[in-house]
DNA sequence: ATTTATGCAAATCCTTTGCAAATCT
DNA sequence: AGATTTGCAAAGGATTTGCATAAAT
């Protein structure tokens, strides 16, 4: 399914296309084929995904224009510019998310299967503010994912070690 | 993990070194003059560190023995996994700190000076065990880092772009 | 016609590995 | 002696950059 969470919240009216369209002209950049393509793919779905992953989708969804490594990061790098994407580091590689017409959350990481499950905490963001009004921090955002074992792989086998917690 | 965090909670009776000799005897690895010097240098203050900061400090402290990278890199290894420092990943490098003796924390992250003010919130653990408890997931442990402007630097100059939250 | 993008190859950055020589127990 | 470590050089994996060509405005 496509991008229609339009109605959704307040209005999103935009779709995500047609926002990275608008952020691109309102710098000068040029809509390509490519930067049409990635989007178009990198919204069908709303899952998690780093560099590699989109490339090879973006080969397997074939029949379609060849999108270059170089071009895939360069373009990545733009969505997050233009707020359409969310970029995290998860134990060395840059992982992806939706962030456009998504509600903020947050995440729980299961170390066995890499999974992501998101979570939203009202609490968390007002104790968010809380500690950066105590410290006269400017917020600007945060970052907080539980790790360990997801209910899934809570099994049999033991855990791995502690690993570097993302 | 063949911790021995009895110690951590009643007292901490031993110094890193001792807990970290400890900790090498109980698996048939060997006490030698760079582990020593390492685990002495990165004790001695107790801020966060990354790889290139600890070599450039054990050259700096000179006239003591030359510690190449490669074992840097498997020390911090190995003090992570005796439980002494902690690893966190900070826009695509390690960055270690002290986890042996010390309190349970979280940081703000400030994107101009990247210094890294450390807090504690029994409410933000709360929350993470009832989240956790909600999704049946075990937890591990945890990481929260709040992105933002500290207050040294929120100043006439505007903060860089969003980058990447850590 | 201009100017920005793309793709390729090569370069960087950080971290890890293979291996012979050096060092512990 | 016997096993583990170290340092060196080189390998790796992810991401970025230089530059000539292709494409968009």
């Amino acid at each position: 399914m496509s991008n229609t969470f339009a109605l959704e919240e307040v209005q999103v009216a935009l779709s995500p296309l047609e926002r990275f369209e608008e952020f691109l002209q309102s710098r000068g950049k040029r809509v390509t084929s490519q930067r049409r393509y990635l989007v178009e793919q990198v919204f069908e779905g709303h899952d998690h995904f780093d560099a590699d992953q989109l490339i090879l989708r973006l080969q397997q969804a074939a029949g379609e224009k060849h999108v270059s490594r170089p071009t895939v990061y360069r373009t990545l790098a733009e969505l997050v510019d233009a707020g359409l994407l969310r970029k995290m580091t998860l134990g060395g590689r840059a992982v992806y998310e939706h962030d456009y017409g998504y509600p903020q959350h947050d995440h729980l990481y299961c170390q066995e299967c890499e999974k992501l499950i998101e979570f939203h905490s009202d609490e968390l963001r007002q104790i968010r503010d809380a500690v950066a009004r105590e410290q006269r921090f400017r917020v600007l955002g945060h970052r907080f994912i539980i790790t360990g074992v997801c209910s899934d792989c809570a099994r049999p086998k033991r855990p791995k070690r502690p690993l570097d917690l993302v």
